[in-house]
RNA sequence: GUGGAAUUAGCUCAGUUGGUUAGAGCGCCAGUUUGUGGCAUUGGAGGUCGUGGGUUCGAUUCCCAUAUUCCACCCCA
């Protein structure tokens, strides 16, 4: 082989492209039911906006952008991510004029230079919303019930659904002291990465997988205790309303998310299928980022949800959202004048909305026939000297092997026959 | 960035203890049937045995490097 794709990236052909679509055709309605609009950016931005916008300090900035110098020595950098992107339009357009909260969807490629895995790609697809304007947990809320739906919608069952709250700068402050008090002790005990995590961002000691830290964190303080008067009733109205709606969620203490600007809520949904790729949406509360990113004090909430990981997580649970078959025939022919005629006579079907094939190979009647088949035609005709002089021709039903004749110079009729079934 | 496994036809995989033209099933094309698919049967096309080096009279097979995929870390969607 001479070419190949990049390392991570994927070629999506049909049939799947029909999934994909379907999934992409339902996210977009489940978020219009909620008043959301789809915005597309750039695939690239500065380098600025994710630095500032993700956080300096996350493994996705350090290591896993593709940066790169355009010809005019602009450091640009392809979308890890949407949110960065999503925030530097909504300042730089001035949305903040337009009536809150201003509800936004997208479905966009991101691009991350990581080790790949299944369902972990250089290149992937997330689909994601945000929403500007509103500070209460009501909204956060309404975000997750939009999930639900679109879960119950694609016939996923077996997600959970879990929330924490994070707190705001004041109380994360205040509670990584408490955190350092409790790990400097034991800070011999940890490993490698967790006595650097001590420096950097202490919160993601509690995230380690290494059984040791597992067990000295079991006993570390809890961020909920240390939540202020306003972060603390901000979480008990977002468990309220949770309830008041019927969706289920567990609330996980020790849920981190590595991205830096979220504040209070944060959540994810997880699945049991796709290995150690199970998250397959997270999200949360970013009520600094717009500020950070120059604009106005704006609130802000939003989730992502990886396209691969959720087109996975359902083939494991073996729904599909794959559209049933249209009406649809397959006219074949014998010699050039029918294969004119076939030809013309596709033509108009097609005009009226009826999927139709006709020969384009060269091929036999047997090849003909068995390429409808094949196709997924539903019915087949084909059209020689007699059916052209006589204008009659045997409609074949592929599922059943009926055949009926019909009228060619009856368009009306030919129509009702292949449509009725 | 670290560690492990895999890579042979379009797909799923055999195989060669190093030796002439590398196999199967499925798929594709065609014949049996000068005009009707799925079954049967016969034939055909399709492979630089991931890539590059090395050892050897000779490498798809052994050695080294490298790429890609998968898995575990790490991290995230």
């Amino acid at each position: 082989m001479n070419y190949a794709a990049p390392k991570g990236t994927r070629d999506i052909l049909p049939p799947e492209t029909a999934e994909w679509q379907a999934v992409e055709r339902l996210f977009s309605e489940v978020a219009g039911l909620f008043g959301y609009g789809e915005i597309r950016i750039p695939t690239f931005e500065s380098t600025e906006v994710f630095q500032r916008g993700v956080g300096d300090a996350t493994d996705i900035v350090q290591k896993e952008m593709y940066t790169f110098d355009d010809k005019g020595g602009r450091s640009i950098t392809l979308r890890p991510e949407g949110t960065a992107g999503v925030v530097r339009s909504f300042v730089q357009r001035g949305m903040s004029s337009q009536p809150y909260p201003i509800k936004l969807y997208y479905m966009l490629n991101m691009f991350r230079y990581e080790n790949v895995q299944e369902g972990r790609y250089r290149e992937f697809h997330q689909l994601g919303l945000e929403s500007f304007g509103a500070e209460g947990p009501e909204i956060d809320a309404e975000i997750i019930a939009l999930l639900q739906l679109f879960f119950d919608r694609v016939g996923l069952k077996e997600t959970h659904l879990n929330i924490n709250s994070i707190g705001c700068a004041d109380c994360r402050a205040v509670y990584h002291e408490a955190l350092k008090d409790y790990f400097r002790p034991h800070l011999n005990e940890l490993c490698e990465d967790c006595r650097k995590r001590f420096e950097i961002n202490p919160l993601r000691i509690l995230d380690c997988k290494v059984e040791r830290c597992q067990t000295i964190a079991k006993e570390a303080p809890l961020l909920q205790d240390f939540l202020d008067d306003d972060c603390r009733t901000h979480f008990e109205g977002l468990k309220k309303e949770l309830d008041a709606l019927g969706l289920k969620y567990r609330v996980e203490p020790r849920l981190v998310r590595g991205l830096d600007y979220y504040t209070r809520t944060v959540f994810e949904y997880v699945s049991d299928h796709v290995g150690t790729q199970g998250t397959i949406c997270g999200g949360g509360r970013y009520d600094k980022l717009v500020e950070a990113l120059g604009g106005p004090k704006v609130p802000a909430c939003g989730f992502a949800m990886g396209e691969e990981r959720l087109l996975l997580e359902m083939a494991a649970q073996k729904v599909s959202l794959m559209p049933e078959q249209s009406a649809s025939l397959y006219i074949g022919s014998i010699g050039d004048e029918a294969g004119i005629a076939a030809r013309r006579l596709g033509f108009a079907l097609r005009t009226k909305g009826i999927r139709v094939e006709t020969e384009l190979c060269g091929r036999g009647v047997k090849g003909q026939m068995k390429y409808a088949g094949k196709s997924g035609l539903r019915y087949s005709m084909i059209l020689g000297d007699n059916e052209l002089a006589t204008q009659t021709a045997e409609l074949k039903d592929m599922n059943s092997g009926e055949k009926q004749t019909v009228r060619l110079d009856d368009a009306e009729a030919l129509y009702t026959a292949l449509t009725k079934g």
